[in-house]
DNA sequence: GTCATTTTGGTACTTTAGTATGAAGCCGTT
DNA sequence: AACGGCTTCATACTAAAGTACCAAAATGAC
């Protein structure tokens, strides 16, 4: 609410400054209306995007964006972050074990490790945390 | 890029049509210099917003819109995806069934039947399912 | 009220998941 | 070289998940 007051404040400062300059521009015989219309056009424009860019993003980046900083502070490894990224595409543990060239055993223990890191009592737990940590 | 074209294409006509309007008006003698700038930027100001919200919507949206037609494109009953929720929550069948106050027998059921129409191996395959199909 | 579907529940079974424990090789740091 | 962490793998076990098959209420449409 307080930015919204704000930002519409400075829109009609920004408004006043240039009636004053166009009013300025035109007694003093210039009469260059294009210009500043069209510096009002792209100013205002400019102002819209960046306006709703911001209101926006808020909205969009934190759904985008992944965590990368959080695998670390989880104490996850590499190998085990492949794992559960695997996990999470409905793998099972032979098959992730195939496509990581890697023992069914191997596997075992590395999600075991996960659901201790995460915090989690099955896969699909800890899919779902990680999703909530948007880290996958 | 077509569409950027065009829309440019339509800023500039529209920049284009508010120059002659005010030097009709200017030379028409009324001078009211005030209204026509406030015109150009509310103008220039709401297609900045109109052109951010579509363009950024096509990305936001189809993230949170969940299509309540192809649940039913896939015969999943209502309590079937009642239970496909609880699935990608992380819980147990033993979980669910506390949860909806039904037995782990049945939950087993739902979750078989759940599998074969979302055609799924494992339940963390019809969750990566149901998600890519924006169901959940 | 009849009929189809849904929801519920059970038993018996197979498969997958997960735990516990131990151990060997690799790799980077001190 | 020694140390700690990572990755690998195995065995043996328990717990969950999933399949197959059946069957009885409940629900909703006609």
């Amino acid at each position: 609410m307080k930015k919204t007051v704000l930002t519409f404040g400075l829109l009609i400062l920004a408004l006043l400054v240039l009636f004053q300059l166009s009013k300025y521009t035109l007694v003093s015989g210039d009469s260059n209306i294009e210009i500043i219309m069209a510096a009002v056009a792209i100013i205002f424009f400019s102002i819209g995007i960046y306006l709703n860019k911001r209101s926006l993003h808020k909205n969009v980046l934190p759904d985008s964006e992944i965590d990368l900083e959080k695998i670390d502070a989880l104490d996850l490894s590499k190998r085990e972050y492949e794992v559960l990224k695997e996990i999470s595409l409905g793998l099972s543990n032979k098959e992730i074990g195939d496509k990581l060239f890697v023992s069914e055993s191997t596997i075992k223990t590395h999600v075991s490790n996960i659901l201790v890191k995460l915090d989690a009592k099955r896969r699909t737990q800890a899919v779902q945390i990680a999703k909530e940590m948007r880290i996958l």
